[in-house]
DNA sequence: GTCGTTTTCTGGTCGTACCAGAATAATGAT
DNA sequence: ATCATTATTCTGGTACGACCAGAAAACGAC
């Protein structure tokens, strides 16, 4: 039995949780404007300088727009979020995504290992073949849920490495939480080795050099999930 | 004659583009521990406030790592980067891309929009495509290059959104400074008129309900862009 | 009512101080 | 001298209170 380190979260952390949970709950609409850093803080009992700090955070997750010396307003994060903010309202629902959201991820999903895979297999090296192999052969012997889950993200991330495109691995940087957590719910639901499974046909495709199949197997791979995405979904 | 709207940064801000800066030039090499923020505050002649805040903005754009009451380290940004991260080194090298980042960021473009418009195609309305056409007509009126990238992008922006993706749009939304660069550029070669013309073509094919040929289209414009990205790379 | 001035409001910044965990130095028993 | 224990130092997290300067609102003269 392993323990998961705890720590307890920041004031700072705990604040732009509060307010996240308020705006994305509808108690903070659009367009409002928010009282002063100094109301703020007095009310919630803490100092000026966590609140005006988790403001300027939570600014930069396109939840809130801050006017200086004007006040500060809760912005339209459906128009001008980014993938953080994403990751913020799936916390939000405590790690549960609605099942146009998965929906969304794994049909993005395809279309970036698709671009992924066909960058690499003209390019790619015994050494590089190595490397990938190595994630699946731990997988198998992994333990955790979790421990499964970050090494078929390894593999996918340096799968987007090797591939070339500078921005491929840090687009799957920015997904990371969102797609660990769907690997944890697929490998709950099927098993770590269906998991283990999927990499593991994948990384044999692509050792044959074979773009047309590894895309084509990872598609349908997909494809079942999003299928089956309504058990995902609870 | 035109002015831009001129605003001083923030110290904050100053002071986190000083760090990407000096991270970023290798002055402050990978790994290595920064000197404690009080010493930082005091030989930058800024409040530890500041220093406090932009250190924790850095982290979270993946160039630092916090460990609290330990001390702060240089992170492994090409590692741990996120597309944030991506567009602070984009602004490093004052905008500049290298060539094969102009290149990863339009096979990207390829792939999105494919995603974007096969699935808009299906579940298109008349309403929507007001809106996209919307876009490409003002674009006609747009007098500055800034103006008519900025509406380019909004167009992306709304297929986007009209999709019933719920990522692309905040994918985009990641995008939006490293995209308008690419945009403006882009103008300063072909001109302004170019973009409104590939713009507007790819707003008929939609109209038109043609996937393949909207498809077809834009992943033909994006190609011979990224033939003609020599001269866009400068 | 209109225009100019003063006051108030607000986020940005500053300086100091305290907290508590971690690392290191000092201490003391064996 | 060695090692466990204790005291000290270091460091990021947080708290207060204060001042700055731009923007808005209140005020006042006409």
């Amino acid at each position: 039995m392993e323990f998961k380190k705890l720590s307890s979260p920041s004031l700072k952390e705990l604040f732009i949780k509060e307010m996240e949970t308020l705006i994305l709950s509808g108690r903070l609409a659009i367009g409002e404007k928010l009282p002063p850093e100094r109301e703020i803080a007095k009310s919630m009992q803490i100092s000026r300088t966590v609140v005006n700090a988790g403001i300027s955070e939570l600014a930069r997750k396109g939840f809130l727009t801050i006017k200086p010396r004007m006040g500060t307003f809760v912005a339209d994060y459906r128009k001008n979020g980014n993938l953080e903010t994403l990751i913020s309202i799936m916390n939000y629902n405590s790690g549960m995504l609605r099942k146009a959201e998965i929906r969304s991820v794994l049909e993005l999903r395809i279309a970036l290992d698709k671009l992924a895979i066909e960058s690499l297999i003209p390019k790619v090296t015994e050494e590089d073949i190595k490397t990938l192999r190595g994630y699946v052969e731990k997988m198998k012997e992994a333990e955790t849920l979790r421990e499964v889950s970050e090494l078929a993200f390894s593999f996918q991330h340096e799968l987007a490495l090797l591939s070339g495109n500078t921005l491929l691995p840090l687009i799957f940087m920015s997904f990371k939480e969102l797609v660990l957590n769907l690997w944890e719910r697929f490998c709950r639901l099927y098993g770590k080795e269906a998991l283990y499974n999927n990499t593991s046909v994948l990384c044999d495709h692509i050792e044959q050099r074979d773009a047309a199949k590894a895309v084509e197997w990872q598609t349908a791979v997909i494809n079942e999930t999003i299928s089956g995405s309504r058990q995902i979904y609870y």
